[in-house]
DNA sequence: TGTACATCAGTGAACGCGCGTTCACTGATGTAC
DNA sequence: TGTACATCAGTGAACGCGCGTTCACTGATGTAC
């Protein structure tokens, strides 16, 4: 890929002009190759139009700029799948809408998703720290939606919302992930396997005259 | 990584054990680096303690290589399942005792797991037929326990095979790959979230009196 | 028992390539006087 | 209004590197006579 235009000089203190474009333009990159490793920063700088070591007026490093990336990923993502569940007033209704949320924006943004849960290290920050992590609010809020689900006595008494979050976000990540990753697979209907899924998380693919007493 | 003893030639006859020398150390490499493109010829040579050329003697390209690990990977991966599975007669149980033993295989072998589930293009083959790709003894596998599973009546009604085995397998490698590649989260423990998952998906988050008549 | 020879497992050096990054520089822009 | 000059956005060429792969070859092994 080279340059359409050979982009035309900022103007003095508009320097920072080309630091989103360098964004904006690694972003796109990245979601039509198929990992970080895979797009150069010369073929970054030869799409902005502009040599390479101009990047380095804007960024420290490769790592730099992909973390750059990644971090306004999450902020969208975690926006789309807050505005779907946000469409009802249906607790559990609004747990599956998120699901569906985030399963299409996986679809739509592979190679964000990608980035964002897939990758190798995606976190680098403490431990412990959940409030560190790059996607954090986003699961809070999943955490939150729960919560309102366990308060409105909606689900089994005596779930631990930590867990019940982090049993449906693995639930979403499972299929978002396998549909990325293997396409040939015969998949069945997104929206019916997405449905089938919450319906099963909610409801059990158990015979309710069998359901064992169990109450950790 | 230099060779520890520049290997001793093999006999007359005897040039396809290096062959299998070969796949053994592309796969111990596999395992230790990231990923794929992370491992480069030179570098299992090298571990071999060979010259790059001798590998070409024994596969097409590194194309070739990766695909022969990947597919040894996939027939320890269904045979490690499939003794789990059978190690009850209760088919609920044994969906259980299956779902533990995926997770814990991917956890036992990260990169594996990667190659097989989390690549960029892990199947090639033609995108219909199933018994094609590389996994699919594994999948299909699946289907028959969850079909003894609703032969027994242990299951609701109605369900499709086909579509609960797709929906237990996703939110079994949810669990797997989120494990995988976001290990610093704050994860429960990993045998309270895969039961709890196991529990979810048999019997439902919801509260039983709630249920809706939902049957496709 | 000895020797010429075909086979074949492997070598050594090189190919062209794209990568991240650095370094000395250029030349347009704005400012001070 | 004119000019010297500091600033700063960006350039062009090169660095050293590791990669997959190819090619002409070597030399030990086994076999035929």
């Amino acid at each position: 890929m080279t340059a359409v235009r050979p982009r035309t000089r900022a103007r003095r203190g508009e320097g920072s002009k080309l630091r989103e474009v360098i964004l904006d333009t690694a972003e796109r990159l990245l979601i039509e190759a198929r990992d970080a490793d895979a797009v150069s920063m010369r073929a970054i700088a030869d799409a902005v139009g502009v040599t390479p070591p101009s990047i380095y007026l804007h960024y420290a490093d490769k790592e730099a700029l992909i973390r750059a990336v990644c971090e306004r990923s999450f902020a969208a993502f975690d926006e789309v799948v807050e505005r779907a569940g946000n469409t009802t007033d249906d607790p559990v209704e609004s747990l599956r809408r998120r699901a569906r949320a985030y399963v299409q924006f996986g679809l739509d943004n592979p190679e964000q998703y990608r980035i964002l849960f897939m990758g190798k290290a995606a976190g680098v920050a403490d431990p412990i720290d959940l409030s560190n992590m790059p996607g954090s609010l986003a699961f809070l809020h999943l955490v939150e939606a729960v919560e309102r689900a366990i308060g409105a006595g909606l689900l089994r008494p005596g779930l631990e919302p930590f867990l019940v979050a982090t049993g449906l976000w693995a639930a979403a990540h499972g299929m978002t992930s396998l549909l990325i990753s293997l396409p040939e697979f015969p998949w069945p209907d997104v929206d019916t396997l997405v449905d089938h899924v919450c319906e099963s998380m909610t409801y059990g693919l158990g015979r309710p005259d069998q359901r064992k007493q169990a109450q950790p």
